[in-house]
DNA sequence: CAGCGGAAGTTATACGTAAAACGTCTCTGA
DNA sequence: TCAGAGACGTTTTACGTATAACTTCCGCTG
């Protein structure tokens, strides 16, 4: 790779400019007010560019101890949802100087990888969502400051959380579907063990119980269009009175759903009302458009990274949750 | 943050194992046959794991005048596209010791930021999407070895490239729709400049020119759901016989021209054939399921990956696009 | 005119690691 | 018997930066 010369360093910059490495590093680190005079200053800037200066961050970290590095872990990056709370977080950390490493929790479960060694960065915290279920074991065995993404409170032993307000999420869409008529449930699960499914279902069963002469039933998929299709093509196909709404764990499951539902030769809303969660893109590319629980992302992932600057600044972090806002759309309409 | 001590260094795993610094290192590195018993050897690995001992990697990094990190440039993230292509770069990187920082390049046209001053890290080498425009003169600027994906072979100043072979896509997709007996062709085209979609352009129009008796219009929008279904609906307000395929840049444009056909009382495939090209999730999610061009966006990653892996060991690599398959489903048809 | 204080620097040092250069000690073969 | 070659380490150094500690010069005050 011999790229002619190797790249400048503070020491390059000092001779060019004629002053001492400490010089440019107290010019160029906005540090020189009394210490290094106007017209030097100018000096040192003018080389710096002119040489196309670019610190090296690996002495720099190494000297302060930091690296203004986060790692943020999450489940997968399939869908758009985590992409998103990468962004909002990368937003964040930039405004304050800070980059962010991603970790996607492979899907396959191979031999656990090391999230830190394969971020190869070295780091000054992490955010990490609980449903990246392999890799939370290793986090919580590292000591670098953390902030849980959607985790149980009470069972994060002392790690800041930042949660979205899923139940009111769940109180919203099971009441618009009492309102409108509905009486007949089925809540179509995420086949994965993580504390924002479990508050879904809790959630659902305890507005229901609360609700005269409903019924719930539960079936359970792997978060895909394929894996939707499916458990509910099963469960239409099955014996008994039919439910009038299917109430989703998320978005993706709907757009399953939609599919068994019109291999059935039934029709979303007349024969059966869906609603789901997360409003993705998705919620309305298909039709009817998907009447779902809108969840800020991005703001999510702002949210995160703030209570990660927090701790790492020995402030507390925000308190409370998330709001998320029912979005009525297509899907859902008075059962006939 | 007073995590009680702090976090052991080479130099205390040496204390615990009774040795030198320079012993665990060589033990660490696996430098150590012929240098170190084995006793020795066995000795340093228990403290070192007793101790939780991570080495530092800024120092590191500051010693071997590498990092094993690469920065990877994608216009977004609002498409699993590019969350696939980093998850392909991500696995191989991996493989070899390497991590894979990424750099969205923002979406509003802010004071653009410096990819390389937000990524926060130091790099070894870059890998760049030619859509994430805004990114790219900073990028050249750099001296670092370059990959870029998506890009004009000729233009590319002797970076190394790696491409999908999307105008054989096209082609692909130009003989499925005139073999059905289409002639006249809407396209509708990306708002992006970037070679990507000049391709698609440009194959289009020379594979209708080669055909007799067709005919071609062209409209453009943004690459979102409201920016297509907009277009598309103007389009067929559009007074003149009515095109009867309509050939979509990618498949999010597709979902959007959906929406415009429904609203406009035309169906899919009866009235209007549509293709589109990508192949994400969403091609299977919308009804009747898209009939598009597979892209395997996790081994374009991995081959980008490969590629830059190749640059920096001085290494030719590998020649060729990627290849790219039609995937023929319910959207098409014989025009009636 | 001693001496003090601020301006404008410079010199020296530490961060933690990898590895080159340098010691010992023991064993072996001629 | 003695040179040479391992085996098994250790000592030392450099990577590039940030900053504490130090120097020098000058203007001013008492």
């Amino acid at each position: 790779m011999a790229r002619g010369s190797t790249r400048p360093t503070s020491r390059d910059v000092a001779q060019a400019a004629g002053v001492s490495q400490a010089a440019v590093s107290l010019v160029l680190g906005d540090k020189w007010r009394g210490r290094v005079s106007e017209p030097t200053a100018q000096r040192v800037r003018a080389a710096a560019s002119e040489l196309g200066y670019r610190p090296n961050l690996a002495a720099r970290n190494l000297r302060l101890g930091r690296t203004r590095t986060v790692l943020l872990v999450v489940p997968a990056l399939t869908t758009e949802f985590f992409a998103e709370v990468y962004t909002g977080a990368a937003r964040v950390a930039a405004q304050h100087g800070f980059g962010v490493v991603l970790y996607p929790s492979p899907e396959g479960v191979g031999p656990a990888r090391d999230p830190f060694a394969s971020a190869q960065a070295a780091l000054d915290g992490v955010i990490a969502s609980s449903m990246a279920a392999d890799a939370l074991t290793a986090i919580r065995g590292d000591q670098l400051p953390l902030v849980m993404l959607d985790s149980d409170p009470e069972g994060s032993l002392g790690a800041a959380t930042v949660n979205l307000d899923i139940a009111d999420g769940i109180r919203q869409v099971t009441e618009h579907l009492l309102a409108l008529g509905h009486r007949s449930f089925l809540h179509l699960a995420a086949d994965i063990p993580s504390w924002t499914f479990e508050v879904r279902a809790r959630e659902l069963a305890s507005r229901l119980d609360a609700a005269p002469g409903t019924q719930l039933r539960t079936i359970r998929a792997p978060i895909s269009i394929e894996g939707a299709l499916r458990a509910t093509e099963a469960a239409l196909a099955a014996p008994g009175p039919r439910p009038t709404a299917l109430v989703c764990d998320d978005d993706k499951l709907a757009a399953g759903a939609y599919k068994a539902i019109r291999r059935a030769g039934l029709r979303v809303p007349d024969d059966l009302s869906v609603t789901g969660l997360d409003d993705l893109g998705l919620a309305t590319a298909i039709d009817p458009e998907l009447t779902t629980v809108r969840l800020d992302a991005e703001a999510f992932g702002e949210r995160g990274m703030r209570a990660l600057l927090a701790v790492l600044e020995g402030r507390p972090p925000e308190e409370g949750d998330l709001p998320v806002s029912l979005v009525v759309r297509g899907s859902t309409a008075p059962p006939r």
